[in-house]
DNA sequence: TACACAAAGTGACTATTGTCACAAATAAGC
DNA sequence: GCTTATTTGTGACAATAGTCACTTTGTGTA
């Protein structure tokens, strides 16, 4: 692999956004090109990390699996995100499952290759700085959406989550079945077919064979900051 | 101020625990000593985030306001913490504010002075580093608590979370107010109420004249991963 | 000590959301 | 193209936790 191709991979917002070919380069040099097919384990909760990985081509969703066996989906990963980063950089087990949900390609970097790239490249630890702190950022509006708002204002947050930005027709960025919806917004598989069809109903969104579309963005997102 | 002192206040898991004499010079000779009383408003959700600031003595309630009004809770900070470090790095403005809870100092540290510290002392990225990954970590752990578990379990997470370590008696860090209580775990005021009163029934915790106290640290802590 | 204000305790009722149990409709594999 | 599995749709019911409306108990201060 060359470095050109990883920059055209790596997404805008990345963290190896503004690299330059030597650092990507360098990056590529030091880690180990892995592949996954959909349903593998990228990374496994409890397992200990001492590993990070860039989703270089598919998509990966994160999430944990509670005491009680409710499973909790965090986040979806794009191509150019960095995933299992907080395990290796505090020395603490993995406390979330990182899991391909089609064909996938990574790029496979240990903790030692990690500590030479960021002492080769100064400039590395402060992009990865600005993408923790929007990692928290997310998370915490997370944590206000899920406790300070019902069950729609919630939806329709996760539903403009996983918006893409010039969406022709407002596709979302993955399908998801209602299932994984319901994991991903914290409400029940029913739930989330009850408030969806009310909101078809409305013509605020489209449910056809199973894919979820934004009909009206504006109204929904009213409707994630309603009062209830 | 003198490094020494610094270096005293300064908790052991903090930033700043294994900084060198001449890097805590440093940070005290670039940043501003400020205090504050009981009530104050360190730092203001809404504001753009220039600065951060490292809480020296005293504690602060991090908290953000939804549009609907309600207030969530998000941490508490003891002496040694660093806040405001989000805004800072990703250049977006405040998402929650913190307050004093009690008459509190702390070094301000402006963006540019701080890029210095970083420029010139390379560990400390790596440290800072380390410092957010934690707490996305806890910041998942709330999101996996307030999602899987019901209020008890909850409840018992976040009584566990404000207990110290070598607790004589019990005790926890700070001692909170029943609506401040709901507001940390998600619940309301007078359900904290009957919970508590009925754990105090069965001697897992005390609350004597509005101080909670763990008496079974144990059985707490089962609660807090029970099934339901 | 008395007054005022804030915090805690408690009962009754309501609301929201989850659960269970199916039927219907798709999608996937052979 | 048929069979099987996985989603989706929907009704009835249960449960958890919030809200409201008070009373009671503390706490701090003039």
């Amino acid at each position: 692999m060359k470095a050109e191709e990883l920059a055209n991979i790596v997404a805008e917002h990345s963290l190896f956004a503004d690299c330059d070919e030597a650092e990507l380069s360098d990056i590529i040099l030091r880690g180990h090109f892995v592949q996954y097919e959909k349903g593998d384990e990228m990374i496994m909760q409890g397992d200990p990390g001492n590993s990070l990985l860039i989703l270089l081509s598919g998509n990966a969703r994160t999430s944990m699996i509670a005491s009680n066996g409710h499973e909790i989906v965090l986040d979806y990963a794009e191509p150019g995100q960095v995933l299992g980063e907080i395990a290796l950089l505090d020395g603490g087990e993995r406390t979330a499952s990182v899991t391909a949900i089609e064909p996938t390609t990574a790029l496979t970097i240990t903790r030692s290759a990690f500590e030479e790239i960021l002492q080769k490249h100064k400039n590395m630890a402060l992009r990865l700085l600005k993408v923790m702190a929007t990692r928290i950022r997310t998370a915490n509006t997370m944590i206000e959406g899920d406790r300070a708002y019902t069950s729609g204002p919630r939806l329709a947050r996760y539903l403009l989550r996983l918006s893409v930005v010039g969406a022709e027709e407002g596709r979302l960025k993955l399908d998801l079945s209602q299932s994984e919806l319901g994991n991903f917004a914290g409400m029940s598989r029913e739930h989330i077919n009850r408030q969806l069809s009310a909101w078809s109903e409305d013509g605020i969104v489209s449910v056809e064979s199973g894919k979820v579309r934004i009909l009206n963005h504006a109204t929904l997102s009213n409707i994630a900051n309603a009062d209830s």
